[in-house]
DNA sequence: AATAGATGTAATTCTAAATCTTACACCGCA
DNA sequence: TGCGGTGTAAGATTTAGAATTACATCTATT
């Protein structure tokens, strides 16, 4: 599998809300109306950001802002927030080799073992590109598109 | 989404085919009872293998036996021979985010640079790890459950 | 040369996980 | 008190991965 799509769409809402969060209310409908996708997914979405710290929602009207500096918001923070387990299933095991076979009775945990260590790398990977990165690039972006 | 199970599936097999390549004659049969699945996927992921260079099948008479030595083939080159664009495709990005916004015709290219960065970095990881390294994990893990 | 035991591969079915959708309770301001 | 918003649960839908079925082909052995 792959780390879902969720992630992708976590960063494109926390550039918009970074974006246009002080001037315009941003709402689940108008993000949903930007990413293309359903207002529950991004509310759900929003829920996890806004449980993990990095923005505010105020209940009943509305209106998503940025409760840290994107400089201080990695993407490994980001793929925590809307999928915990994301990184430690990254790399699928197959359920049930054969208890009969020496190979079949540890290749799970000589998997484990050995995945572990790609895990750490990618993780330390996240954690080295804040979002402030990515506005960056978006407004490399911008410039080129005129 | 993940990286399939496939990558496990063809250590498992490497491992088993490093062990008892030289004493038995290792069929997609005997693989598909020690790692628990279907002969046909073991086949599929055996057929990658060989194309890759790293693993020798007899058409007609069957056998798996190693091609090259365990030092030499690194987790990288196991997960390109089976998922070629495993890593490529590893962070989902979202289909359709709205042209009519500024973020929305960005972001997928913003993503697709920010992700290369990630994705270049566990390439590098994958690649420094080597079959030979998932052995002695197993020789280690064969020792202890003594 | 006929057969048994393999591999190679295409096409279909099955299954599980991700996503979308519907539904509704709750909140706060005008 | 009604309107526009969030929070969340439950069910339907979609999709990707894996299993299954089916069969062509190859090689050594009898």
């Amino acid at each position: 599998m792959q780390i879902s799509k969720k992630c992708s769409i976590a960063i494109h809402c926390l550039v918009f809300i970074n974006e246009y969060g002080r001037q315009k209310k941003v709402t689940s409908e108008l993000l949903s109306l930007s990413t293309g996708c359903n207002p529950v997914t991004i509310r759900n979405i929003l829920s996890s950001l806004k449980k993990e710290g990095i923005i505010a929602i105020p209940f009943g009207t509305g209106g998503a802002t940025m409760e840290a500096p994107p400089e201080d918001i990695s993407l490994y923070q980001i793929c925590q927030a809307v999928e915990p387990d994301a990184i430690g299933k990254l790399m699928g095991i197959h359920a049930s080799p054969s208890p009969f076979c020496p190979v079949g009775r540890n290749i799970g945990r000589v998997l484990g073992k050995t995945y572990q260590t790609v895990q750490n790398d990618l993780t330390d990977s996240l954690k080295s590109i804040s979002l402030q990165n990515v506005v960056d690039e978006y407004h490399a972006a911008i410039a080129q598109a005129e």
